[in-house]
DNA sequence: AGTTAAACCTGGTTGC
DNA sequence: TGCAACCAGGTTTAAC
């Protein structure tokens, strides 16, 4: 489900509705793909700014605990509590991923909790609710984005696809360094963000080229072409609602619309639209790649 | 160092 | 109908 798109269909679905909201409790379910990192009591009374995006993470940006709610805690002459203290009392953030089947619904009378449903933001705006049936996704708490843990987890993301510091030549340059298959390098992630199994396969099939060439030898016109076909395949695919295969929906339920698009994902056997050849199927590094093979060349 | 496999977990679909 | 096998949008971690 999630690619980036639909992470950013996501946030622009809940952005506008949280921004400004007081949070006034958390509640975890199930364990996710990594623990929240704090107490989830210490998320109340915080106000929550406005949701970012980086590749296909979402920042929840969450500042200090209003009303002095915070510093009751510590006992006088007790440097560890008073540090806890400090650290409660702090701003941060929730470092959100959907991991494979997640999805983000915010609503005002929210359903009891189903038996997907591990994480619940309430707020005076609505709760936020992490429904993701395969737990890849993770909702962690961070003092920042260039801080711990928020800066592992994004360290090593490339540039954003609609970057426009990133040009065709910088992203020729990247490729270079890597004799991985392309399509095993756009997953990766490390040259551009953003375009994962679904995406990475009609991008490459949009540039007519075949995703088993290795990213180094690809020329410079064709690593612009490639770029291009990025950032296009991963705008139509936003201006359509997100939406990949089957059961992506935004924040306010909504279906997406891309899933009837794809030209060559999930299309084994089918006729390229393009030259009407069959699009065959490979698997690259344990993942499905679709192709055809007569009009994507090395 | 760079590339590749294994792992995380559940549900839906396919095939015997 | 029952059940095993296989498949799925992602990313980290461990192993060659």
């Amino acid at each position: 489900m999630p690619e980036l798109p639909e992470v950013e269909v996501t946030r622009r679905t809940i952005a506008p509705g949280l921004h400004g909201a007081v949070v006034t409790e958390a509640r975890l379910g199930k364990p996710l793909r990594w623990p929240l990192g704090c107490d989830p009591q210490q998320l109340a009374h915080r106000t929550v700014g406005l949701a970012q995006r980086r590749g296909k993470y979402i920042w929840l940006p969450l500042g200090a605990p209003l009303g002095g709610a915070a510093g009751q805690a510590g006992t006088p002459g007790d440097a560890d509590a008073d540090a806890d203290a400090d650290a409660d009392a702090a701003t941060g953030g929730l470092l959100i991923h959907l991991g494979m089947s997640g999805s983000l619904l915010l609503s005002q009378q929210p359903a009891e909790a189903g038996a997907h449903d591990h994480f619940d933001l309430v707020t005076t705006r609505g709760t936020l609710r992490l429904h993701d049936p395969r737990r890849f996704g993770a909702v962690v708490w961070s003092p920042a984005l260039d801080r711990e843990p928020a800066a592992r987890l994004l360290a090593g993301l490339g540039p954003e696809p609609f970057d426009a510091a990133l040009d065709a030549a910088g992203f020729h340059a990247r490729l270079q360094a890597r004799r991985a298959p392309i399509k095993q390098v756009l997953l990766s992630g490390q040259a551009v963000v953003g375009a994962g199994n679904i995406y990475a396969c009609e991008a490459l099939h949009v540039a007519g080229i075949d995703p088993r060439t290795p990213a180094y030898r690809l020329s410079r016109p064709r690593a612009g072409r490639l770029l291009q076909a990025v950032r296009d395949t991963l705008a139509r695919a936003l201006a359509l609602g997100g939406s990949t295969l089957r059961d992506f929906h935004d924040a306010h339920g909504m279906d997406g619309a891309y899933q009837q698009q794809a030209a060559v994902y999930g299309r084994e056997g089918q006729a390229c639209p393009r030259c009407a050849a069959p699009v065959l199927r490979i698997v690259q590094g344990q993942r499905a790649t679709y192709y055809c093979r007569a009009c994507q060349r090395r």
